[in-house]
DNA sequence: ACGCTATGAATGAACG
DNA sequence: CGTTCATTCATAGCGT
């Protein structure tokens, strides 16, 4: 087992001075494709580069540079901790706790979104609908092997979090209306 | 102090091979209401979720998809070989047929970051040839296997870190039109 | 060797 | 719908 190649692209010094020349020099933050294809050119001099790497990388600059911005305004120990009380935008900050109501009544277009907003309204406070009526829920995980069990081998890696063993508490061995039917929605659905 | 609960949606692999199933086997992509219902009731087994995660969800799969055929449709020539893509029948037992290839036919604009995706496609890490797009699948267990398209590493059990549907195939080498003429991004550029 | 930090990669959420 | 932001996972690199 090899053959991974190098997991992930190790940017040279050059690279990233390109990079940042671009960036900073050039202040570009979406280049075009003739550029991204030009910028690729180069850099692949240096090494192994694909143009998702290029793009990663500008993303993640980006978001860094914000994301240091905002902290460092969040923690900052001088004064101007009460500066701002109404000024930065709720939801969606360091604060982020989704505000449940705001969800509801803007999405976007018209498409399927149409079908989401009317059932969406219940995006964290009523869920009442017709259908988890009865908890469906008697075999579990049955049809999560199903999906993949592709687990080659193993990948006993740590497990950080709540893992897979448990979680949805199911204790409901009743009667469940179609809990394995996927076809009924696959055909039915449809 | 419990926390707040995750304030993103974090699906389980059950989820996603659930999402997939809906998307791929059924080809659903505008779900009507009573079908999210249906879905989200299936998924709220495994974890928290709303109306709107599926919602994002498949908005997000739907474009990324977009993105691959786009760039898939650029690097080969044009529209050339994508014609055979709907090949072998699935006829599981069901028998859902999918017809996602319907979509295509309408990416010439190229905006902006997505010129990324669009330009490139090899990670470096893993690599399918073959189109997930369509599970087609002779065993019995109808949609089962199908979804994992084997994926190696990543080996993430829980979030959705173990990545599944991308399928990077061509790796173009250097076919670029190589517009090695960098004469100026930027300055001196180096 | 082990733990921490920086950062690449992935994707959910949201905007226009 | 395409684009962009935000959050999180995973890991190379480095310090102790």
């Amino acid at each position: 087992m090899e053959a991974h190649q190098q997991a992930r692209w190790t940017p040279t010094p050059e690279q990233i001075g390109m990079l940042k020349d671009i960036y900073y020099n050039s202040g570009i933050r979406s280049p075009t494709p003739e550029q991204i294809q030009q910028i690729i050119a180069r850099l692949r001099q240096y090494s192994r580069i694909e143009v998702m790497n290029i793009f990663y990388w500008l993303e993640n600059h980006i978001s860094r540079e914000r994301q240091k911005m905002r902290l460092a305004a969040t923690t900052t120990t001088t004064i101007t901790r009460d500066l701002h009380l109404i000024n930065t935008a709720p939801s969606s900050s360091t604060g982020h706790f989704v505000n449940t109501a705001a969800q509801m009544g803007n999405y976007g277009s018209v498409t399927m979104e149409k079908s989401f907003r009317d059932c969406s309204i219940s995006s964290g406070r009523d869920h009442i609908e017709t259908l988890p009526l009865f908890p469906i829920h008697g075999g579990e995980d049955n049809f999560s092997t199903a999906y993949c069990n592709n687990k080659p081998d193993s990948s006993s890696y740590y497990s950080g979090r709540y893992g897979s063993d448990d979680g949805h508490g199911s204790s409901c061995p009743s009667l469940e209306l179609s809990l394995n039917s996927y076809t009924s929605w696959s055909s039915g659905l449809m």
